[in-house]
DNA sequence: CTAAAAAGCGTAACAGCTAAACTTTCTTAC
DNA sequence: GTAAGAAAGTTTAGCTGTTACGCTTTTTAG
């Protein structure tokens, strides 16, 4: 890797570390864009430059490959068992492995649920999952790749996350509504 | 009704019918706030103080009754239907209803197809009524108001007309998804 | 070595939105 | 009828995120 990229790399990593730090001191809505660039000695069209998608994406570093684990959890499930319960198993784990491995995600799990403008943009990121997670659901299936009753298993599954947060009982919950799931997709005859 | 209620109405018509008039005319993001306010002859800060939630709700004047026709559609449905049927049925007349009746209002749809930020506008205001919509299930069913299959039901059928938008087949496509909602729904016990 | 590509800078502006202090208009209670 | 007060509206001024434009510096490639 050249020189260019270490520092670009570098400058965008400046960025997104000054943004992280600043937000959970002190609260998203109360750090302005300027005070960003200024703690990371960068003007604001460089930020603009790094983050086109705003101060929001400022605070998603790391994009991970977690649209390969969903596509996985699909096709790589044991024997007998059904798309449903694949993904919720998936998503049970997705949040205690982590947890207990760095500190500082606490924090930043928190202030993503404290800030509704960032739920709403980490929920956008999280769907656009929808089309591959569908395409992964159909093939399995055997249906074609736009299949509505595919595209509705993939939203629903996704949006589950988010739709049990605040419960008293968040895991339990999450049972309910991949019962609900599991129940309507084996019901509804692609096995 | 006094005079003064009858002015506040008046401008807050006037601000609505000039901005839907300038969106349709040149596009919702090519139409500043300013210049509507102008075009209803008020200043800025009036418009705000008529439409606190911002631009957007510019478009969404006239919000009806739409949370007790979904209320009603679970408690006064035909004995032996359930409750995912009952919502596609609600769900299926809400476009035709209108659509021959006002010539206007095909404007008024496509534009908001066509607007990314009023789409997500719409989904919110339209996704407020989960919550009663999921104790009017919960109560139906004899569970508890809060109760996580019967938030997940509401929120799934209040999701479907966004999840079947732009399928070459709409109708066909909501079937599909309501098929699953409604084995999901009474294969889990509830029926 | 040189030239183009790319990162960054500063200014300036535009968008949506809000606060503050002030004027006008309507209501209401005397 | 009139005076007090609430409510609608105005002006001004400013803050936010975001972008365009033109310029300088650094790095890479031929």
């Amino acid at each position: 890797m050249g020189r260019r990229e270490r520092k670009k790399a570098a400058t965008r990593q400046a960025l997104a570390d000054a943004a992280l730090r600043l937000f959970t001191e002190r609260g998203y809505e109360e750090v302005g864009v300027r005070e960003i660039a200024d703690a990371a000695d960068v003007s604001v069209t460089t930020l603009f430059k790094h983050f086109p998608d705003g101060k929001e994406a400022l605070v998603f570093d790391q994009d991970e490959d977690r649209e390969a684990a969903l596509v996985a959890a699909v096709r790589e499930r044991p024997a007998g068992q059904s798309v449903p319960r694949a993904l919720h198993r998936l998503l049970l784990g997705a949040h205690s492995r982590r947890v207990h491995t760095d500190p500082r995600f606490d924090d930043f799990l928190r202030l993503i649920d404290t800030t509704p403008a960032l739920r709403e943009y980490a929920r956008r990121m999280w769907l656009r999952h929808e089309q591959a997670l569908a395409a992964a659901i159909a093939e399995d299936a055997g249906l074609a790749a736009d299949d509505p009753g595919c595209r509705a298993l993939a939203h629903f599954a996704l949006e589950a996350p988010a739709l049990v947060r605040g419960s008293h009982d968040p895991d339990t919950a999450l049972d309910r509504v991949f019962d609900l799931l599991d129940h309507g997709w084996t019901g509804t005859g692609a096995c």
